[in-house]
DNA sequence: GCAATATCTCAATCATTATTGAAATGTAGA
DNA sequence: TCTACATTTCAATAATGATTGAGATATTGC
């Protein structure tokens, strides 16, 4: 369960351009991930920066890194995100609950699959 | 459908405790909202401050107000909140809905009565 | 219109964060 | 071990954001 502060650093981290882009490349690659070097292409930004930005990222807990070879893999930290979210929206019903169902759908609506893998 | 400036907006104005605060005070409040003197003794801020903030906070479009007599009335956003959300989680399954998943799950969670009222 | 309440705008100060370049670290292959 | 490659650390500068207090605006009831 992800308290406030955990909450504020993370939201600050993705309140940044090229962090917010550096996190949505890592979401959509999934878990294989990609290389910095690869990354600081994708992005845009130089690679003394990327290191800056990755630490603050992964301080946040919103990603992680493993080394291969002589690259240093990132990937998104795909349970951050979800404890992330249910963080920002808890408590959101209070007996209303058609108040928070958009947001429910909305993020349905990127299960490519629509089906009994929703609720695995 | 929101764009990436909306959305790095979005996290910074989310990136600060007292802002961060004010959108969980106004989602529990639900779609009634709170006055803004209500809203910060309840956050802890000086008027002044407060005034600051939710600037920043509607400016993002997370929430929004309303005049009440003498009284201006915040409420949170829901539909924005959900596009973020969207926003943050698009294109996050690449095939693989398993990625995903407990971040929806994660929201799901919040939803007091399940049943069709998800699906709305 | 006048006084009281609620909130906002403005300008100044203080604190934090982003960016850059140079040098250092760690890894792989000849 | 030597060279090349990938990434990080450090220190300095530039840019941005938070907070405060004083004054301005808007609304209500007398």
């Amino acid at each position: 369960m992800m308290d406030q502060r955990q909450a504020v650093a993370a939201f600050a981290a993705l309140g940044q351009e090229h962090r917010l882009r550096i996190v949505r490349a890592l979401v959509t690659a999934g878990p294989d991930g990609l290389a910095a070097g690869v990354l600081a292409q994708e992005v845009g930004v130089a690679g003394t920066n990327l290191s800056f930005h990755v630490k603050e990222l992964s301080h946040a807990g919103l990603i992680q890194s493993r080394r291969e070879g002589r690259s240093v893999i990132y990937t998104a930290t795909f349970p951050s995100l979800g404890d992330l979210i249910a963080f920002l929206m808890r408590d959101c019903c209070q007996g209303r609950p058609e108040v928070c169902a958009p947001a429910v759908e909305a993020l349905a609506a990127c299960l490519c699959t629509p089906g009994d893998t929703a609720h695995a």
